[in-house]
DNA sequence: AAGTGAAATTGATCATCGATCAATTAAAAA
DNA sequence: TTTTTAATTGATCGATGATCAATTTCACTT
């Protein structure tokens, strides 16, 4: 119950005020049992941005299971949609960094890796199958593109830039990319 | 001095480790005068971010400036190039949110753009008298989409994903972009 | 029921942090 | 020199991540 509070404490404040402490006061233990549990704050973190992974994976997941035609655009919104529901969470995942002494926990890389491939399926799933061995990376590459436009849009930078549009611009960019793929393979 | 310094100690340590003090410490002035200069701590990293910004901006003009065929993989590699060579303080500059009380002080927005400009002039060229309206958004996109594959590159997120080519995957979305843009206009 | 020991929990304690501000020092003006 | 203004200081505050000896809890044995 840890991670299900710390995660909303998370939701509430962001990762700069986020407090080991507040969260389990708000629970009702000690610090010292929750760094028992957890053994230092950056595991607690990590655990609690992995449950905002899982979170995430099934909005997607919800999001493709309505049955919408367009399912490039429902997986581009559905993205959008979750971190703009859920700023602080998700912003949090890219605020933490793990100190280099730390290895990352493997049942976490596993959660976290099945929100990749969602869209490894439906990048697939889009391209015709000779496309099939490329489909894996190019799927990264646009999580990467639609990461990039959603972050600018959240932290304020499309703002900046007077582009109040930045998800139609994610949408926009995936689909030339997803053509030119077409194209040539 | 203040920011030149705290620019280094930013880069030593990165956003998590900064701190104020040691700035003060290292450059032989107390915490006071720090804080009678800057007033927040917030302020502090917004000038250190965007000293930042403008040595990020002069290694992109300079990279342009060598005279290379393909201005737009120098572009690319430049904004991977300075990203990798200052890790910390590239890093810091999206690791930073403003408090919502804090409006973005405008003579760190006008230095910021500047590297935006750069990119905007860039597509311009590359593209037919006919885009030049678009090529504004489309710059700014692009960026998000640079900035989305630099992202992946230096938080790890390619590294768990088993993807090693980063920048590759940025120059070859940005190309089909730009090949798509020059199609449509 | 009483006793035993492992497991879980506690919270005082430490160093450090951002922030404040009355007091002090330095510099400029008269 | 005296007065006024500006710059600088660092002790102080509340809060944080982290530690760990002391305490409590609880299942198991006798």
């Amino acid at each position: 119950m840890f991670i299900v509070e710390g995660h909303k404490h998370m939701a509430d404040v962001g990762f700069a005020r986020f407090s080991a402490r507040e969260v389990s006061k708000r629970i009702g233990y000690s610090i010292g049992t929750l760094y028992n549990v957890f053994g230092t704050y950056d595991h607690l973190i990590i655990a609690i941005n992995t449950r905002t992974f899982t979170l995430w994976t099934d909005y997607l997941r919800e999001a493709l299971g309505r049955g919408e035609e367009d399912r490039i655009r429902t997986l581009v919104e559905a993205y959008f949609g979750f971190a703009r529901a859920n700023r602080h969470a998700w912003m949090a995942i890219y605020d933490h960094h793990l100190p280099p002494d730390l290895e990352f926990p493997p049942e976490d890389h596993a959660l976290r890796g099945l929100l990749t491939d969602i869209v490894v399926d439906e990048v697939r799933a889009f391209l015709p199958p000779s496309c099939h061995e490329e489909a894996a990376r190019l799927a990264r590459s646009l999580v990467a593109t639609v990461h990039g436009h959603c972050m600018f849009e959240l932290n304020g930078s499309f703002a900046l830039m007077g582009e109040s549009e930045g998800m139609a611009l994610a949408l926009a960019r995936v689909r030339e990319n997803l053509e030119a793929a077409r194209a040539n393979c």
